[in-house]
DNA sequence: ATCTGGATATAACGCTCGTCATAGTCTAGC
DNA sequence: GCTAGACTATGACGAGCGTTATATCCAGAT
C-alpha cells in the first residue's frame, strides 16, 4: 500500500519542472502537464490534493535539489572547475532546447503571487538560490576568500547566470553565457590568487 | 485628426510593461490591462489592431527605451557612477513595489512563444538588453577598457542585474542587488584602473 | 447644422483554465 | 477469494481568457 507508484508522481513533477522552465508559471497547465507525463488529470490532485500550487512547489524544489547536487559534485574540483560545471549546465539545457528552456526557479521568481501572502513556490524559489550560493560561497572560502567576498561572488555568480540564460533566450545565442562564463571564471581566479 | 489620444495609448503601453514586470506575460490579460489603464477594453484593440503581441511588444520596446535613456544619461558621469544608477534603479523598482515588480524584459524573455516562430517581442526583449550592453561597452571602452573585455563585462553587468532583480522578489529582500552592486562596482574600478 | 471618422462602450464567440465529484480499476494483505 | 485503499478515468462547474462585431458617442471640418 504505501508502495505508490511513485515513478508517475517524480515524472509529473519533473515535467512541472521543464514545461515551467519552457512556458513560465502560469501558462503551464496542468492538463498539459498531466499529458505530457501521460498522467491522467485525476492523478495529479492524487498525488497533489493543494492543487498547482503544491505542485509547483515541489517542481522548484526538485529543480533546485538537482542543480545543487550537481554543483556539489563538481564544487569538489575547486571553485573555479564548479563555477564552469555550473554555467555549462545551464549552457547545455539552453542550447539543447533550441533556447526555449530555461530556469525553473527563475521563471517562478518572476510572477508575483495573486495574493498579497508569500507563496510557498516563491519560498522554494528563494531556497534554491540561498542553496547554490551557499555551496559556491563554502567552496570560495575553502580555498582563500573572505567570508564577505566570498558570499558576495557567489551571490554575483548565481545572479549573472540566472540573468544570462534569459538573455540566451532572448538573443537565441548562447553568447551572453559564454561571456559570463568568460568574466566569471577571470574574477574567480584573481580572487583566490591574491584573495582580497 | 492626427492627433489622436495619445495619452490613453501611452497609458496603456505603460501599464502593459508594468503589469508584465509583476505578473509576467501570460498572466497578464488585456481586460485587467485596460481596467488599470482605466481604458475601455474596445479600444485596447482599436489602438493595437493586431492584439496582445503588439501590445506587449510595444510595452518592451517602451520599458528597453525608458532604461536606456537613463542609462545614457548617468553613463556621461562615468562607468562606475552610470552602473551604479542602473543598479539603483533596479533596486528602487524592486524595493518601492514591496518586492512585487521586475524587469518586464526579462519577464517575456522567460516565456516560451506558443508557436515555434520567433515572437516579436522576444526579438524587442534581446533588443532592449542589446540596447543596455552596447552603452555600457561603450562607456567603458571610452575609459581605457578593450572591446572584448569591455563587451563581457557589459553581458556581465545586465545579466547580473537581472538575474539579482529576480533573486530580491525571491527572497523578499534587497541583498541581491547589493551584494552584486558592490562586486561590479569593485571589478569596474579595477578594469578602469589597470586596463587588461 | 450636418457630416465624418476616431474613440468609446457593450455584448458575445469559442476556448481553456483550476478544481472538484464520482465512478471504475487494479493490486496487496488476510 | 475478498476486501480495502491506492490509483485511474471521465465529466462537469464557474470563471477568465483573446478576440471580434456592433452600436454609440463626440470633437472638428464643411
Amino acid at each position: 500500500m504505501a508502495k505508490s507508484s511513485a515513478p508517475s508522481r517524480e515524472r509529473i513533477v519533473a515535467g512541472a519542472a521543464d514545461m515551467i522552465s519552457r512556458r513560465g508559471l502560469s501558462a503551464t497547465s496542468i492538463r498539459d502537464l498531466a499529458k505530457h507525463a501521460k498522467a491522467p488529470l485525476g492523478s495529479t490532485y492524487h498525488y497533489f490534493p493543494e492543487g498547482k500550487q503544491q505542485l509547483v512547489t515541489e517542481a522548484v524544489r526538485y529543480a533546485g535539489g538537482a542543480v545543487a547536487r550537481i554543483l556539489r559534485a563538481e564544487l569538489k574540483a575547486g571553485p573555479v572547475a564548479g563555477v564552469r560545471a555550473f554555467l555549462g549546465l545551464w549552457r547545455g539545457i539552453v542550447v539543447e532546447s533550441d533556447f526555449r528552456a530555461g530556469c525553473p526557479v527563475l521563471a517562478v521568481s518572476v510572477e508575483e503571487p495573486p495574493l498579497d501572502e508569500v507563496s510557498p513556490a516563491l519560498t522554494a524559489a528563494a531556497e534554491a538560490f540561498e542553496g547554490w550560493e551557499r555551496l559556491l560561497a563554502e567552496s570560495l572560502r575553502e580555498h582563500g576568500v573572505t567570508r564577505d567576498r566570498a558570499e558576495g561572488l557567489a551571490a554575483l555568480i548565481v545572479a549573472s547566470v540566472e540573468g544570462a540564460t534569459a538573455m540566451c533566450r532572448a538573443k537565441r545565442s548562447a553568447q551572453p553565457l559564454d561571456q559570463v562564463a568568460q568574466q566569471l571564471e577571470e574574477l574567480i581566479v584573481g580572487a583566490i590568487d591574491r584573495p582580497a
